[in-house]
Formats: structure tokens, sequence, C-alpha cells
DNA sequence: ACCTGAACACCGTTCAAGT
DNA sequence: ACCTGAACACCGTTCAAGT
């Protein structure tokens, strides 16, 4: 076939199939990717950077549009649960893609406006200065630790009812992913009274 | 050579030599490991049930004795501290090691133990069932979120400068692991803050 | 510019063979 | 039980060749 008159592939195109390969639970790899779209292995090379390049186009797609738009009147903290909420979200629809995420750095601008955001919101709670990087580095830490949760199999806490008193607390609460939602509001409302109970 | 009288490898010497490769910053693979300990690759396999065998031998002994012994008369959160602190300094000394930590589900006794541990302090504090385990979850979460935060590159805080408010928050913080210290502490506080203010 | 097919170095894992 | 060496299937990446 050689140069199609239209080109085949897209840096967006690969991104999707790539989503749909770690969604379905398979292993992520060149020509398993280029099976998928239909094309030779060699051919992705011409519009991503190797596999750390499929990675970078699939958190770019993931995250495209998760800035929510500003609510006029809405305090801080209501505006800060609804953007962390978003953040979460997105993650929470790939889940086996959390894990491949945790390794290379963030680049992706809509990730970085999502700082950006998230540090006018905090800004507006009180703090400023290097605390205001610590509380956004809070959020995020948060945020990513309970993406990991919900990717994480569940067997975690059906082994550790070797202990009584957790034992006891797994009986109690849901399990799979309604247990992980109701950890993250529990986690979220937690976090956000911290950050109120030590803001300036 | 074939048997030798006294076994050359042992599950601990993998742990150390593999923990050695990735604090090195090389990439693991058997070859490269087995190269290490002066073995052939196919000699791993005798010891350790593959590549994830070779992870799950790592976290063993990166988390050996993490749990620290009780204190009498300290409170709940001067403990959970302690052993917040404790959990995280373990990630800390092998910042690398971190993200190939966050794929595999954990089995390994010293973490399950820590859990529980943890479930027993944060019920003094007054929870009990499903959010007893959404409390243990959220300091889970929150100190793994932390350790990747340790675990990522300067470059994440340095490209988000475009934006004025977050360049002046790095502009005011320290940088590389003093940074990611002061946010440790930052956030464990808050996060104390968080389930002291939502305990019933 | 963009796709192909061949090629390369390398990886994880298995297994019969040896003591 | 424990180490070896050979072998296998597979992977990521490169590159000249084609339009």
């Amino acid at each position: 076939m050689a140069r199609p008159s239209v080109p085949v592939l897209s840096v967006e195109k690969i991104a999707v199939a790539a989503l749909a390969v770690v969604d379905e639970g398979g292993a992520l790899t060149m020509p398993g990717l280029a099976d998928r779209l239909g094309v030779s292995a060699s051919s992705l090379y011409h519009h991503v950077r190797g596999k750390a390049g499929v990675v970078e186009a699939m958190r770019a797609q993931v995250f495209a549009g998760v800035v929510p738009e500003p609510e006029p009147g809405e305090s801080w903290d209501a505006a800060t649960r609804r953007l962390v909420r978003r953040y979460r979200d997105a993650f929470a629809r790939h889940p086996r893609l959390i894990p491949m995420l945790t390794g290379h750095t963030v680049t992706d601008p809509q990730v970085l406006a999502m700082y950006a955001s998230l540090a006018s919101l905090l800004r507006r709670a009180g703090f400023e200065g290097a605390e205001l990087l610590h509380a956004v580095t809070l959020v995020d830490s948060f945020t990513i630790g309970s993406a990991l949760d919900l990717a994480a199999p569940e067997d975690v806490w059906d082994a550790s009812t070797a202990d009584p008193v957790l034992r006891a607390a797994v009986a109690a609460a849901p399990s799979g992913v309604e247990r992980a939602d109701a950890a993250f509001a529990f986690g979220l409302e937690a976090v956000l009274a911290g950050l109120r109970a030590v803001a300036p």
C-alpha cells in the first residue's frame, strides 16, 4: 500500500485503540495495537514516540476536558469537590490504565491545567506560598491513591481478614467498585475538612 | 556446576540484588538480575515465580519490620502519625521501586499487618464498620499517592509554571526531595485533622 | 508524509540434563 | 533440590524501500 492518500492513523485513533486494548484487560503491545488498527507495527512510530508515546496519548485522551467550568458564587470547597470528582472519575473509566500512568512524568496540558485550577481554588481557602503547593499535592496524592485503590482487585481486603478488627470492617462495607466509591467519597470529605482545619 | 552443595541463591538474595538494580536506575530484567548474581537467568525460576515474584520479593524486603512497636499511653493520632511515617519512609528508600508496586495485588503479610494495625488505631478514633475501612483506605491512598509524588521527577512543577498562581507557589517552596518531604508532613497533618473532624 | 516488511537486539519462560 | 544451556515465542524499535 505504502503511503495512502489520506492518513489511516492519528494520535487520537492510536490512543482510542490502545484504551480499548487496556480496558479489555489485554497486554498493551505494539504489534497487538497495530493489529487492532489493521496496520503494521512500524507504522505507529510515524505518529507516536514509541510505547511511552502511546501511554502519553492515552493520558491526554482520558483527561481531555476534565477541568470543569467555574460556577459563579461557588465556595472553594464545593468547587474543589467537583474538580476532584471529575479527575477521579476520568481515572475510574479506565481502571487498568491507572498503574500504567504512575511511571512517567506528567506533561499533559489538561492535567497541568487541573493543577493550576486547583491552586486557584486552594488559594481562596487561605493557603499561599509553599503551603499552597503542598495543599495541591495533598489533593493530587489522595486522588491518585484513590484511583489505584479503585484499580486494585478486592483480594486485598479478602486476604486481610486474618485480623478480627479489619475483618469486621470489611464485612460491614460493600465490596468491589461500590466500596471504592464509598471510600473515595468518605476520603474526599475528610481531606476537605482537614484542609479547612489547617488553613491559616 | 549443576547443583551446588550449598544453595547460591535465596529469595532474599534475589530481592536485595533486584533492589540494587532498581535503585541504580537500571531496567529490571531477568538476565540482568541473573548476571549481577553471577548466575544463569533460568536459575531464578527455582526460587521465585517469574518476574512478578521478584517484585513481590522486593516488596517483602522493603516492608520487613515496618510496623512499629506500640508505645503505651500514646494517642491514636500520634501512633498513626508514627506508623504512616514508617510506611512512607520504607517507600522513600527506593523511589524508583514505587511505580513497580502499584500494579500487583498486595499479599505481603507485613503490609497486611500494617493495615490491621492501622484499623486498630482508627477504631480508637471512633470509627467503626464501613467507615473504619474507609478511614484505613484514606490513609493508605494518601501514603501511596505521597510515595508516587516522591518518585516523580520535579519537572512536573517546573513545567506547570505557565500558571502565575502555581508558579508563585513553586517558587516559594523547596524543590526535590525536600519539597516532597515537606508536602508529606503537611498532608499528614491535614489528613489527621480531617479524620478528627469527621470522626463520630 | 506515511505505510510496509525485513531485520536486530533483547526479553521472559520452559525444560531436559546434570549433580 | 538447584544450577545450566539451549530453545521458543514474543517484544520494541529501526530503517531502507515504496508511493
